[in-house]
RNA sequence: GGAGAGGUGGCAGAGUGGUUGAAUGCAACGGUCUUGAAAACCGUCGUACGUGCAAGCGUACCGAGAGUUCGAAUCUCUCCCUCUCCGCCA
């Protein structure tokens, strides 16, 4: 959510952020409801003066046993009037927070501009790392990942599909236990080598939960919904995560918070069919860790630094290849200032896969959430920025592991620093 | 699902419907004292919004919402949450 105040004095900023995002340009209507929203203010604020100035006067009246009701009488009509005002105060409040509410984060003034309507063609790649020996063209022929999971019984989308729906993967035998392998073998590292602390969050939260990180109210459609008990599943642990400190002062020693957690993540992906929907590509459940930061504002993009460098770590053990791409404007997220796309190849599909997503939300978040801390220098409350990293989407990176893994022979390798956990060093 | 208890400031804990934004204690912060620290003593010590160049002023907030009243933390109703016990269950 954005500071009405900076909304009220810089609304042409605002408005060419919303442009560049290709999001709807509501600060005129926004600005109109805030103007009225201060006028009614300052109305019902000076009547309460009033009342409660007299209010006083007629205890002190009654208490001397003088009469009142003259006074009274007038106040009736006040309090009348009060309430009245009250309630269109009430009705352009709500449609002011509901204004915000779809208001998206702006783009920080380093984020390359993209061209008007969406559009992805303007992303910078700022870096690409293959490994050792890798060849973008195969001599041999490449099975896709749907293919190898088949070959070997180790992914079964079919009857993934009859459990549940489409978009629905089963892991079966060695591919299980490479699944499970890959999501403990990332935990550990960001626990050991990096220095986050595990959380394992719930994985269905409420609607403030949901509105607090900026999925709703725009992402309605796009999550799985307990109609029951008003919960969502999480379509990422960013979601629960984040929360935990939703409506909490932090102190200032305590930042940077680093959180990572795995979860399951449920997307419902409206609309998407046929579009790079095969297989892993577009999935309604998938494995991914998370890494959540809280820190000071100051801090916030240098953790951002931190973030895909924490991402990149993680591939390189994996000798995957990878690029990152610098999202431009029209590919930034909802509630994003700025992000990092980490992208893996695919030698089947001769394409990038996005793996990893790692944005800073500055206090976009935290003011929707009201995540504050106490500054040390002042006391003063500030709120704090917020980070997130997929590290990595187990989902996208599997179909990577198992093609750019592949040998002439037909067989699938364990990248090394899986096979302590999966206890096999080949599939097939 | 059934029964009961409770929700007040960072925490603990008062609060006959009328200078109560809220006693008191602890914590925190500033100071005095001390070689230093502790103790003791003195002082400060909520947030948000609005308004003003500013000092300031105003309004709201005692789980949420509605009601009674000139006036509600205090009375009434509804809802939410937490805790305890019983039942069911992994």
């Amino acid at each position: 959510m954005l500071d009405i105040k900076f909304i009220r004095e810089n609304p042409k900023i605002v408005k060419q952020g919303i442009l560049n995002k290709n999001e709807k340009d509501t600060v005129d209507e926004i600005l109109e409801a805030d103007r009225e929203r201060r006028k009614l203010l300052v109305t019902v604020e000076e009547l309460k003066a009033k009342r409660n100035k007299v209010s006083q006067e007629v205890g002190r009246l009654k208490k001397a046993g003088e009469n009142a009701d003259d006074i009274v009488a007038e106040m009736k009509q006040v309090s009348e009037d009060i309430k009245q005002l009250d309630e269109q105060l009430r009705s352009v409040d709500e449609k002011l927070k509901e204004l915000l509410l779809w208001v998206p984060n702006l783009p920080h003034s380093s984020v390359p501009v993209g061209k008007v309507g969406k559009d992805e063609t303007s992303n910078v790649e700022v870096k690409q790392w293959l490994p050792e020996g890798f060849l973008f063209e195969n001599e041999e022929p490449i099975l896709d990942h749907i293919e190898l999971g088949k070959k070997f019984n180790i992914l079964d989308f079919e009857r993934g599909a009859k459990i549940s729906g489409s978009g629905f993967p089963v892991y079966i035998g060695k591919g299980a236990r490479l699944e499970r392998a890959l999501i403990n073998f990332m935990l550990d590292y960001h626990l050991d080598k990096h220095g986050y602390t595990e959380i394992i969050p719930p994985l269905l939260v409420n609607r403030d939960s949901m509105r607090g990180t900026g999925q709703l109210p725009k992402m309605q459609d796009d999550m799985y919904h307990v109609e029951k008990d008003d919960l969502y599943a999480i379509p990422t642990a960013e979601v629960p995560i984040t929360n935990m400190h939703r409506s909490e002062v932090l102190s200032e020693s305590e930042l940077p918070i680093n959180y990572t957690g795995y979860t399951p993540c449920f997307r419902r992906e409206a609309g998407s069919y046929g579009k790079e929907s095969k297989g892993f590509l577009r999935v309604h459940q998938f494995n991914k860790v998370e890494m959540v930061k809280f820190v000071k504002p100051e801090t916030s993009y240098d953790e951002l630094n931190n973030l895909v460098s924490d991402v990149e770590d993680i591939l390189h053990e994996l000798k995957i290849p990878y690029r990152v791409l610098e999202l431009c404007t029209g590919d930034l997220s909802f509630a994003a200032a700025k992000c990092y796309d980490i992208e893996t190849w695919s030698p089947a599909e001769k394409k990038w896969l996005e793996a990893s997503s790692c944005s800073n939300f500055e206090n976009f978040q935290a003011r929707r959430a009201n995540i504050r801390y106490r500054k040390d220098e002042d006391k003063k409350l500030d709120f704090i920025h917020t980070l997130n990293g997929s590290g990595l989407a187990t989902s996208r990176l599997m179909v990577s592991i198992l093609e750019n893994y592949q040998t002439p022979e037909g067989k699938v390798i364990v990248p090394k620093v899986l096979q302590s956990y999966t206890g096999f060093n080949i599939i097939g």
